[in-house]
Formats: C-alpha cells, structure tokens, sequence
DNA sequence: AATTTTAATGAGAATGAATCTCAAATGCAT
DNA sequence: ATGCATTTGAGATTCATTCTCATTAAAATT
C-alpha cells in the first residue's frame, strides 16, 4: 500500500495534477480489497465510509489509476468494465465460464514469450497483453451433462 | 456465401425460430464486407438498400449469428461492440494500437497449443479465444519519437 | 498565515449504446 | 388461402459513462 501511494503521489505530480482527498480515497480504495472490481462496487466501497465522495470523481480517477500503471482495464461483465491491479502482479489470463460467469486466473509466461515474438514480426511494441478464453468450467461442465436433454 | 447461408438456415429451425427477410438481409450485409464492424456500421450499410430494416431487429439478429457460430463479438471500440467473421476465418489475435486504433491480426496457432495446455489445468473447455495486446504500431512509435519532446 | 490563482469536486443533467414494449406485419404449417 | 404464433419497426426506456458548472480546495505567492 506504501509503494502504490508513492507511485501515485509522483505520477500526479509528474503530470501537474493534484494530490486531493478523493484521489487518495480512491487509490486506497482500489487497494484495500478487490483484484477485480467494477466502478460501481468501488463507489458502494467507498459510500460507507465517505459520504460525500461522488460518482463522477471516481469516473475521473480510475483513469488516472490507469495511466499510472497501477490498475488496467481487464473485462467487461454486465455492460460494466472491469479493472484489476496490475502492480505487484504478475501477468496472467482469463478463463471466463459463459455459464456461471466466473473468472479463472491462470499465469502466461510461455505464452508471453510466443506473442512477444509474434509483435516483433509486426513491429508492434507490447504495452499490456489482454489475453483470456470464453468457454465452460469444471462445474458448468458436469451441470451441462445433467441439463441437457 | 452460400455455406454461411445454409448454416445460418440450419441454426434458425435448429431453435424452431423463422428464416424472415430481415434476417436475411441483415446475414448478407454481415458476409457481403467487412471482417470487423459494429452495429452502426451494419445499420448504415443496410440502410443503403433497405430502409425498413430498424436498428432494433439489427440488435436482435447479431446474437442469433454469434450463436450461429458465424461471428463472434471481438472488440470494444468508442463504447462499441465490435464483431467480426468466425467461420472461414482462422484463429487470430489482435495488436490494437493505443494512438491510432489501427487493428492489427496475427495469427496464433502455437499460442493455442500452449493456452490450451493451462486450459487443461483448470480442468477449463474453451468454446472461443480472445488474445490481443495494446501498445503502439509501427508508425506510431515513430510518431512518439517526434512528439515527445 | 492570508491571498491569489488555478485545478478539482459534487450533484445532477446529458449522452448514447443497447434493450424493451407493443401494435402491426409476416412466416409457415395446415 | 387461413389461422396463429413469431417477428418486426418505431419509439420509449434503461443504464453506464461523460459532461457542465457553480462551489470548494490545493498549492503558489506574497
């Protein structure tokens, strides 16, 4: 939580923009809890402490969270985009159930290697890799068996 | 053309739903250009010869072909779903470039193999992939050298 | 520490993609 | 062709996100 803090404080200032009290409710906010969270669950978070700490800030916040490189836009689950940290992360994939709608994280690095190479061919420079698969887990698996006719 | 007709026939009585003029129409405007697109885009080009094809059947008939297993939903792009053709097209990935918004796809069928080894892991059955990676193209990284500074 | 300047905030209005409603139209089995 | 369930068009509605603008707060200057 230290570092976060600090990344963010220099990031603010590096681009000339304030360190307010909301901004630092955010922040702390985000890395209280969740890995994934949506702005919606944030703001409920952070309601029950503060009260007077708008939508419309959070809105404005997360993005600057973002191009601090502190959290990244990973999904979108019920018309509603998703976040999740990225520092102090490793990279990693989705598994998403189209059932059940959960979320299976599963590490890449194998697979970075590969894509890494597959960017130089194009003379793309990686920022952030989105990589992930749709499909049935464990559980929704069996489920279909039982369902299904 | 005429295979995507005939699954698409296939599907609709599959579900006992009706092969109508519109879905029809909106099937054609689907296969007769693009490989990625967005409701509006499909909207527009259909207009051109139909103008009693409403947006809402448009809402409508795009999931019934990614049921179809025809397209599938790719991207977000300004606030929008994008699609783009499934059948008859290989697998591919997405270099999305953070300045310009160029698409750039690339093939991936190693990645698979290794994806598809976590899949297993997790016990996981993937129906659909999504990978892709954000950064800078070719061009805009010449770009940044200029801007910056 | 008080003042000035400038950016950030809260609250609610506005936007816009996607969904829903329902009377009218159409497909299809008979 | 007839009857009936399904689908459609048009516009209303929803809901996440963005915008507006008067007020407030941060930091720069005195």
């Amino acid at each position: 939580m230290k570092k976060e803090r600090d990344l963010y404080r220099d990031f603010l200032k590096s681009k000339d923009l304030k360190m307010t009290k909301p901004r630092l409710i955010i922040m702390e906010a985000v890395f209280e809890n969740h890995e994934h969270f949506n702005i919606d669950d944030l703001y409920e978070q952070i309601r029950k402490k503060h009260k007077n700490v708008s939508r419309a800030t959070i809105y404005r916040t997360v993005p600057l969270l973002v191009e601090a490189g502190l959290i990244k836009q990973s999904l979108r689950c019920e018309s509603k985009d998703i976040y999740e940290h990225t520092y102090g992360h490793e990279n990693h994939l989705h598994f998403i159930c189209d059932n059940c709608g959960k979320i299976i994280e599963s590490g890449f690095s194998d697979v970075a290697i590969l894509i890494d190479l597959l960017a130089k061919n194009e003379n793309f420079e990686i920022k952030e890799y989105n990589l992930g698969a749709r499909g049935l887990c464990k559980d929704c698996q069996k489920k279909r068996i039982i369902n299904e006719k």
